[in-house]
DNA sequence: TTAGGGTTAG
């Protein structure tokens, strides 16, 4: 039009407009603007502008315009320069823009209104969402369909879901939009059965549901799943397109909901045959993977988007560092954080947290603090949450309560999350004050009737030795799952209670809910604590029978260990030998400790072998072994093995053992004199040696290791972690007090023998949980029926 | 100038 000679006017630029904003070509609109600065500005065409330059990217400019407009604006410049915010995802000024409208009592028309109310829906800013709603009432525009819409969807984002509900019933003509804002709706909240009713509803209604309808619905699919529904959205998408060419967004969701519901062979199909594919559509099947715990496959399909040269984005890294950490692959996982940082995806917080976990399974808990104290972070409960599930990954309990109680005095208020994460540190640490503590803290919160938070109670409270706390809250708990009784069950198991366990277990196969491995395994260990043989074959057998249940490692090394405690060794190996899976250490290690117990030389050496080629580098199955030689008097081979340990650099893990006292954890290691109070400990365990000896007492040095005289190998028992810790309790306690000792290996025959002494000379309850099972000892008595 | 949509961390 310039090369025709004269300024292009008014009508010609807006002409323009549009194709400017398709191509986001904000070159060629700062040159129409140029062309038109010199006059006298037309609102419409300075309208036209603030849209274009927002279309193009850039507020700023788009904002100039508007403020130089002045006096001249009218409605529809406002509408278009909240909008335009909206459009650039710049909410919060969209919001300042609407607030700063009502302080110059401007009248906004509907479009202002949508866009602010979607600005409020955003930022989940519940408060501006109903002051926008008031002034909706009082302009008059409430009852336009679309203001409605909008209304909806912002009740629906700041979680208010009944409202959002109450709202959409009100709508007289819904139109399209409207009922695939409400399916929407229900699907974000979690809520996908409703979704789904009500998208079969509309289509009652006579409404045909169209592209947008279909992408809202199929994650509603994904969720429940309903692969079904899903597969019949497929067709009807198919059949609505002459061409049968999907458009992306669809394509996306239905990769996704294909890979939800675990049909991975019609997502990748599909997948590869789709016309049109972007990065969301790439992330859509790697998420899949990554989320159904096929970790390989995700980073497998990510290296193939790399080598088609498309970049990832954010969500990517978010699916890529899980199937990292999965694989424990901490080098991968380096990689994806140098990635992250090469893309500037730093400052995006699901990555950082995804990062911080990543860094936190594969170990390496420096990094992952690290990136925690990037003080932006602090403020978000997810970053703290995964920090303290971090800490429990790595065993350090007590760094995980620790920073719960540092999050709560940052003034960050705990979810359920946090509260299921910390649990079980608790539990770990028998520190029965700080989850008595926390289970106020779930009260006041009002997290108790949550299922999966009342069964990290139930855990913790077995953990910490009040079985009967435990059962009272299983009891009374009003909802119950799988995971409920199999934690119930657990915590017989670990308190010896075998006919109590065999009894709950009867009730939940009675109570018609699905029982699984973990119940079973439950079962069966409560069965080998009481020594019940003919008890556990018999649930071992209906595992397979009446549950169609394949027995797991677990299983067989839990059985194995029955049978050989019961001196059947020669069943627990025949099960070893006709067993489907692969027998693994644990199973092994059971008939090994078997053999200990019944001196079996022959069948302990076949245990070892397979061991030694399992678990090449532990050497506590040598020590048992070497043990049985002595016991039975062949001292040149056990001397031998324990030479032959030495030569190949084996090591056994240190025993420690932990107690409470007065809010604070003290830790033994086995053989540790550095403790300031290690004289005063010595001396208390001098006297009460003297009175074991006059009881009788004769140490069994068969569990100590070094090739030493005997007088010296009954210092090495002295020094046993849990004396020390014994020690340390009776000197800092008052008399009568009850001392609880957890364990982190299990507790000797002659610890078993001299704590049962203790607790009689002492006249104290003393309660020991080892890596097996809490011992309760009172009165010269242990409550555990399967010990030596 | 406007409302609904695909992938996302603990």
């Amino acid at each position: 039009m310039q090369v025709a000679g004269g300024a292009p006017d008014s009508v010609s630029i807006l002409n323009l407009l549009p194709a400017i904003c398709e191509y986001s070509a904000l070159l060629l609109c700062r040159e129409v603007h140029g062309l038109v600065i010199r006059r006298c500005l037309l609102a419409v065409v300075a309208n036209g502008l603030v849209d274009t330059y927002c279309k193009c990217g850039s507020t700023v400019v788009a904002r100039k315009v508007f403020d130089r407009l002045a006096g001249s604006r009218d409605g529809v410049s406002w509408g278009t320069m909240i909008a335009g915010y909206v459009y650039n995802s710049r909410y919060r000024d969209a919001l300042e823009l609407f607030q700063e409208s009502r302080r110059l009592n401007v009248k906004l028309n509907r479009v202002s209104v949508v866009s602010a109310l979607s600005a409020a829906a955003e930022t989940a800013d519940l408060d501006m969402g109903m002051s926008i709603h008031s002034y909706a009432v009082e302009e008059g525009v409430y009852f336009d369909v679309a203001v409605k819409t909008a209304l909806v969807t912002m009740y629906a984002k700041c979680g208010e879901m009944e409202k959002a509900e109450l709202l959409f019933d009100g709508i007289q003509k819904r139109d399209i939009i409207a009922w695939s804002a409400m399916v929407s709706a229900f699907v974000q909240t979690g809520c996908p059965r409703k979704a789904i009713s009500l998208f079969q509803e509309m289509q009652m209604d006579g409404i045909r549901p169209n592209r947008v309808t279909l992408v809202s619905v199929l994650p509603a699919c994904a969720d429940l799943p309903d692969l079904n529904l899903g597969k019949s959205i497929h067709c009807f998408a198919l059949k609505s397109k002459p061409d049968r060419v999907l458009d992306v967004s669809l394509g996306t969701a239905l990769v996704a909901m294909y890979a939800k519901c675990g049909s991975f062979r019609s997502a990748r199909t599909l997948f590869d045959g789709l016309l049109h594919k972007d990065v969301v559509t790439w992330n859509a099947l790697i998420n899949g993977y990554a989320q159904a715990g096929e970790a390989e496959k995700a980073l497998q399909v990510f290296h193939q988007l790399q080598s088609i040269g498309q970049h990832p984005d954010s969500c990517t890294m978010v699916g890529v560092l899980p199937a990292c950490a999965l694989l424990n692959a901490i080098r991968e996982g380096a990689c994806m954080h140098g990635m992250v940082i090469k893309y500037g995806f730093e400052s995006d917080l699901h990555v950082k947290n995804a990062t911080i976990d990543m860094y936190a399974k594969c170990g390496d808990l420096p990094s992952s603090e690290t990136l925690f104290l990037e003080t932006k972070f602090y403020e978000d409960v997810i970053s703290w949450n995964t920090m303290i599930a971090g800490y429990m990954h790595n065993g350090q309990a007590s760094e995980a309560i620790a920073t719960f109680h540092q999050m709560t005095s940052e003034n960050i208020e705990p979810n359920l999350v946090s509260v299921v994460s910390v649990l079980p540190a608790t539990g770990y640490l028998a520190a029965l004050k700080e989850g008595l503590a926390l289970h106020s803290y779930v009260i006041r919160l009002g997290f108790e009737s949550h299922v999966p938070v009342g069964n990290c109670l139930i855990d913790m409270y077995s953990k910490c030795g009040k079985l009967d706390y435990a059962c009272n809250f299983f009891n009374q708990m009003m909802y119950k799952d799988i995971v409920s009784w199999n934690v119930m069950l657990a915590g017989y198991a670990l308190h010896g209670e075998a006919e109590s366990a065999i009894s709950l277990f009867s009730q939940v196969r009675d109570s018609g809910i699905e029982v699984d491995a973990l119940t079973y395994l439950g079962a069966l260990s409560a069965c080998r604590h009481a020594g019940s043989v003919t008890e556990g074959k018999k649930i071992f057998e209906s595992m397979r029978n009446n549950h169609r249940l394949e027995p797991h490692l677990e299983h067989y090394a839990c059985m194995v260990d029955l049978l050989g405690r019961a001196g059947q060794l020669d069943d627990a190996l025949s099960l070893i030998y006709t067993m489907p899976l692969a027998p693994d250490a644990a199973v092994w290690g059971a008939l090994l400790g078997a053999c200990k117990m019944h001196s079996n030389i022959r069948m302990g050496e076949i245990a070892l072998e397979n061991l030694s080629r399992l678990e090449p580098g532990n050497a506590a199955q040598y020590v048992v072994l070497s043990n049985i030689y002595a016991h039975v008097g062949r001292w040149t081979d056990a001397r031998k093995l324990r030479a032959a340990m030495s030569l190949t650099g084996l090591n056994k893990t240190p025993g420690c053992s932990w107690v409470e006292i007065k809010n604070a954890y003290h830790a033994f290691i086995v053989g540790d004199q550095s403790h300031p109070q290690y004289e005063s400990m010595r001396n208390l365990w001098n006297d009460l040696q003297a009175e074991m000896e006059k009881m009788g007492h004769v140490p069994d040095t068969t569990s100590v290791l070094q090739n030493v005289e005997e007088e010296e190998k009954e210092f090495f028992l002295d020094t046993h972690s849990e004396r020390l810790a014994i020690s340390f309790a009776l000197l800092n306690t008052e008399a009568g007090t009850e001392i609880q000792i957890i364990k982190n290996l299990r507790v000797c025959g002659d610890c078993h023998t001299v704590t049962k002494l203790v607790s009689r000379i002492t006249n104290r309850r003393i309660i020991v949980r080892d890596s097996s099972r809490f011992h309760h000892f009172e009165n010269g008595i242990c409550s555990c029926r399967d010990f030596w």
